[in-house]
DNA sequence: ACAGGCTGACGTCAGCCGGC
DNA sequence: GCCGGCTGACGTCAGCCTGT
């Protein structure tokens, strides 16, 4: 009967789903491993930014008072 | 919507907001700079040497295949 | 002989290493987790800084420009 | 050393540098308030009401469940 | 409704590194 | 040395959401 050729079918249907989701799973594990780089790239770059605007906003204010004295 | 499921879509927030604050970032540092380099009044004193040292180590995230960009910041001086 | 003996002891010792790791693993990852939370909270906190030191430093240039006019 | 393998060593470095952080911006922002509340000269003009207004939206990592911690900056009017 | 793409969580294997 | 704790990477299952 027609059985086994069915079963067959639904085996390769099985399999198909299998390799689609192994090459899914290792596409998605490579994005979240580049979404943790990205949040560590952007936590050092804003890191940087702030010690330069709190610098910058040091000087300022030793400016600012220098010249409120006059 | 503000925080998508896909991680695509979140390093693109990410990488665009990045850019957006980079942007701003050096614009106001442009900014102070120039109104600090126009010497207050007529004084004309070269007082700028110290106090305006922008020297400090990179934090460096991963030393090694880590695609840092735009980790080290400008001089603007 | 002791042969059967010795098998089961490697069995049981086997499925030991297999619950510490599973363990190990669902801990692990529930760190992993906790590490991402907490690089996003930290870009969170050092945006706001940011925003609110560069609002800062645009209202002190416009104090110092202000008053360099005088 | 700089970049440990544990998580929790992570997360350690981490939260002390974000502690470090916000303790030089909020000593650096009350020296600015203190410094800007003292009337330049003797002028008296009360010209601070509009151009600090510091009431931007926060980021909101995850709305839910995020544990975040120190979001919002306070007023340091 | 139903199939398909992405991701969360699981268990397993392999590998590194610190402590015994 | 070797052994055990943590983590990187894999494949699988279950679930959500979107497009058809």
């Amino acid at each position: 009967a027609g059985g086994p050729i069915i079963a067959e079918d639904q085996a390769r249907k099985r399999e198909m789903r299998l390799l689609k989701n192994r090459e899914a799973a290792r596409e998605c594990r490579r994005k979240k491993k580049e979404y943790i780089k990205c949040l560590e790239n952007r936590v050092a770059v804003l890191e940087n930014q702030n010690k330069a605007l709190i610098e910058e906003l040091k000087s300022l204010k030793e400016l600012y008072c220098q010249q409120k004295t006059d | 919507m503000a925080n998508p499921r896909k991680f695509s879509e979140k390093i693109a927030l990410h990488t665009q907001k990045q850019a957006e604050e980079t942007a701003a970032f050096e614009q106001i540092m442009r900014e102070v700079s120039d109104a600090t380099s126009k010497v207050p009044k007529q004084h004309l004193l070269i007082n700028q040497s110290l106090g305006s040292y922008r020297g400090g180590s990179l934090p460096n995230v991963n030393h090694i295949g880590s695609n840092s960009v735009d980790l080290k910041v400008g001089n603007y001086g």
